[in-house]
DNA sequence: CGCCGACTTGAAGAATTTCAAGGTGTGTGG
DNA sequence: CCACACACCTTGAAATTCTTCAAGTCGGCG
């Protein structure tokens, strides 16, 4: 409301909620005002796709809110997830190639979207971006990296036990008390995260339950009981 | 031979075989002879470890010579390989934190090795350096995300399959006529690292190898007799 | 109230692991 | 040069785990 100077338009970086987290960061008010040029909010429904598997990678994305999955499929269509994208999480390829594998919004989503070839460019003359991003990338190989023994060398058990610890620890993270929480996911989806069917994850659950381990007010609801059982049964 | 000039220190950089592939390629003269200051080269034998597992992350290097794996194991000490370095790939966790794998050579090995702080220090200087580890980052992620549909909704033919191709793949770029190869890799290494154990690595070899799809003339020998077939069975 | 989708449960079947021998090939020492 | 040891690999049979197929059940919503 005020003095000459101030009257450049609006930017959605100034509302960004992730502004402190992602990799946009570092960057000063000058480059921040480049990138919200180049850039787009996009809001996403639950279930709505943003990235195809195998398509040429023509857009990357910042998450603002919500939850989307990394996934990918057989030729007879059995889905692997492969990740899942928090806010502040990027999303897609820059520098090149196809995106292999796809992204789907899992929750109502809003999204920060760049053209992959702005961004590639904007991003080689910001080493600082860059730096944030390489980052970002290095503990998001580590992350899935650990995922791998998850699902090359456990059992059903152990996949759903470290599964549920790492959902409680997601869930306190963002203000829960580590104990109650809800799984933001269908069974059909944690099965796609843990290379089950969806009737082994039941089981297991069932199981879970029926030990006191933990309990399950409600469909999406899940309450730990007993942290230290089920950290044994992680291993 | 030489004039007045030519007295600096002879620099592992120069004789360096990977010195177009690695990250250090887009360097200059000067920025090479510094990296060349801060890295010592190391030579492993088959079998010794370089970096452990849940190790503070000290070191990190450049793959020279021969095979490593990356390598995380279950409390109960069952193993996952989480991924084979080649020469020049880049092995290490820079930025912080501790390796959350461990790295082995899995054959006889040549590493160019530095301080992991040193390596940051020289990183953030030199943004080239960085887009280069970043672009080897991003596409080794997408190799392991690859790798994830594999482990979690493959069958053991699927997975056998999978490998046999992408070994293959592998032996030609490196001047193999991507029939016959060579595996580097014992039966128990090919268990690791496809979630398998070695008992149902060999069943699923000898049942390929008994429908003609390939030959086996030695144990680590394979040549692919049917590669449409092969193809196939991987989906 | 009844329908629908999501979830659970049961029973049978298939795939993989486990346990247990039995080969094969290479290198070493007699 | 042979024999033996050892590591690595193969094979077989039983056991286990997970999936598949097939009914249910539950909970919300028109």
């Amino acid at each position: 409301m005020d003095a000459i100077g101030s009257t450049a338009p609006a930017s959605f970086c100034d509302t960004c909620t992730v502004r402190n987290r992602a990799i946009c960061s570092d960057l000063s008010r000058d480059e921040l005002a480049v990138l919200n040029g180049i850039g787009r909010q996009r809001r996403l429904s639950a279930g709505e796709q943003l990235i195809w598997e195998g398509d040429e990678a023509v857009l990357v994305a910042n998450v603002v809110e919500g939850l989307l999955k990394l996934s990918s499929s057989t030729s007879d269509g059995r889905e692997q997830i492969l990740g899942i994208a928090f806010p502040s999480d990027f999303l897609g390829r820059p520098f090149g190639g196809s995106t292999p594998y796809g992204v789907e919004a899992l929750t109502d989503a809003q999204v920060c979207v760049f053209e992959r070839k702005d961004f590639d460019r904007f991003a080689k003359e910001h080493p600082r971006l860059e730096h944030k991003l390489l980052e970002r990338t290095l503990a998001e190989l580590d992350r899935t990296r650990k995922w791998m023994l998850l699902l090359g060398r456990m059992n059903a058990e152990q996949k759903l036990a470290s599964f549920l610890l790492q959902a409680a620890d997601r869930a306190s993270e963002a203000g829960g008390d580590g104990r109650s929480f809800d799984l933001q996911l269908s069974r059909q989806q944690i099965a796609d995260i843990l290379g089950l069917t969806i009737e082994t994850v039941s089981r297991q659950m069932t199981k879970m339950k029926s030990q006191g381990l933990i309990d399950l007010p409600s469909r999406r609801a899940v309450t730990i009981l007993d942290r230290e059982a089920l950290e044994d049964r992680a291993e």
